[in-house]
DNA sequence: AGGTATTCACATGAAACTATTCTCTGAGTTAGG
DNA sequence: TAACTCAGAGAATAGTTTCATGTGAATACCTGT
């Protein structure tokens, strides 16, 4: 009982956090620390737009929290804005991002969502792509206007679905007789425009913009432009927000992750019922978010992922690694406890090989000799995770 | 002792198979004119 | 009559199996000293 009021009482006498919401990934703040550069840029490539002339293609690149969406957004606001002002009419702006499954993960989507935008609909199956792709035409043709179209994480939707949907896209331009369509691409991966079709690259790539990672010092301004904003005066203890930034930048620089870091921390340091968010916050706050994306993944992971997970479970107490043997054996057991049919060796070998990639264990090949070569497998997750991790899968197999 | 050859226990690749999801088409349905 | 919906055929895809080949070093087996 008396835990319970203890953390009513925490939560109704102190507010570490003014606007929480502020920390939140989705939050688009006014302004955009560092990124002054990228954005006249960005704005630069688009002002053609306003007069009614066709943009250039652009095609953006960067890391993960390094602003690109943001920067984007944040100019189409003010291209809408300035729409308003002078009371314009032929220019549209829509943003899609192609990660969202269910949303914009197949071609026929993607062209679905662009129609839904302008205010189109179309049956969400049933129609034959063309026939989508002549619909969208029919609708933005009907007026002379300029289409700008973002296409945010174009690099899944490439690798999913390939890339002759850009190329559909930035051909359609041939056969409108009023409209004109811009298409900016961003994408997270500095590879991706290698390996594309190279009349997409040559298209898509009219201009090009690299968004480069923030330092430390320029994550300090972000965090501590959005922290005087989100928390109460004073609770953010010194040097709370560079070891944030520190811990960012030693990622790669990504601005999100450090916004949650500084979140995460908040909230800890609220539920502890500490006055201030100090430097030991930070710490546990990592741990949370590193044991949160792992369980994440243990959730979400088909269930012969789980089954060799919970052999590797099962096998390894201790800081001796067991090898691939070891584990199909267990696993074979574990399924015939749990009447599951059972998966070949030479799967076990790949789907252990995905796990090494996710982090989730530390695999690496050996060679024992006339004993043979395996993997030697060993856990990373620390034993708090290594109990959860065990909970989540018994009850999604409902052992 | 030093050098080869063997051998183990899987790793790693390629191709074939399969179940599920997508796409497409035409028929049926609806609604508006 | 045009627009929409839906079921089912066919195509694409992801997950998996089958078959084949590759691998690094401990160990077994020589060989000549």
């Amino acid at each position: 009982m008396d835990n319970i009021d203890k953390i009513f009482d925490s939560y109704v006498s102190q507010k570490l956090f003014k606007n929480k919401a502020i920390l939140q990934s989705n939050y688009t703040p006014e302004t955009i620390p560092h990124r002054n550069e990228q954005i006249e840029a960005v704005a630069s490539v688009l002002a053609p737009s306003l007069r009614g002339e066709k943009a250039s293609n652009l095609f953006i690149y960067g890391r993960t929290g390094t602003g690109k969406t943001l920067s984007v957004q944040h100019v189409g606001m003010k291209i809408i804005s300035k729409l308003k002002e002078r009371e314009q009419d032929n220019l549209k702006f829509i943003y899609i991002n192609c990660k969202l499954k269910k949303v914009a993960d197949t071609e026929y989507r993607i062209v679905a969502e662009l129609i839904k935008e302008l205010g189109g609909s179309v049956p969400s199956t049933g129609l034959p792509t063309d026939q989508v792709y002549s619909r969208f035409i029919d609708l933005i043709d009907g007026k002379t206007q300029v289409v700008l179209i973002v296409l945010d994480e174009i690099d899944e939707a490439v690798e999913k679905m390939g890339d002759n949907f850009i190329y559909s896209l930035t051909r359609l331009n041939s056969s409108l007789k009023n409209a004109q369509i811009s298409i900016i691409g961003i994408s997270n991966s500095l590879t991706f425009m290698d390996n594309l079709d190279p009349r997409v690259r040559s298209s898509l790539g009219e201009e090009e913009l690299v968004f480069s990672p923030y330092n430390a010092l320029q994550l300090q301004d972000i965090l501590r432009e959005r922290a005087t904003q989100a928390f109460s005066e004073g609770v953010v203890d010194a040097g709370v927000i560079e070891k944030c930034a520190a811990f960012a930048a030693r990622v790669h620089g990504d601005a999100r992750r450090a916004l949650d870091l500084l979140r995460v921390a908040g909230d800890l340091a609220e539920r502890e019922g500490s006055k201030k968010i100090c430097l030991s916050h930070i710490d546990l706050a990592n741990q949370k978010i590193e044991r949160d994306k792992v369980l994440d993944v243990i959730e979400t992971a088909p269930k012969q992922f789980q089954l060799v997970l919970y052999s590797i479970l099962e096998l390894t107490n201790g800081e001796s690694g067991v090898f691939t043997g070891d584990v199909y054996n267990k696993y074979q057991e574990i399924c015939e406890k749990t009447k599951n049919d059972a998966l070949t060796q030479r799967r076990i070998s790949d789907i252990l090989g995905e796990f090494d990639m996710l982090g989730i264990i530390n695999a690496s090949v050996i060679s024992k000799g006339r004993q043979g070569r395996t993997r030697e497998i060993k856990m990373t997750l620390g034993d708090q995770i290594k109990i959860k991790a065990r909970e989540i899968i018994e009850r999604s197999l409902g052992v």
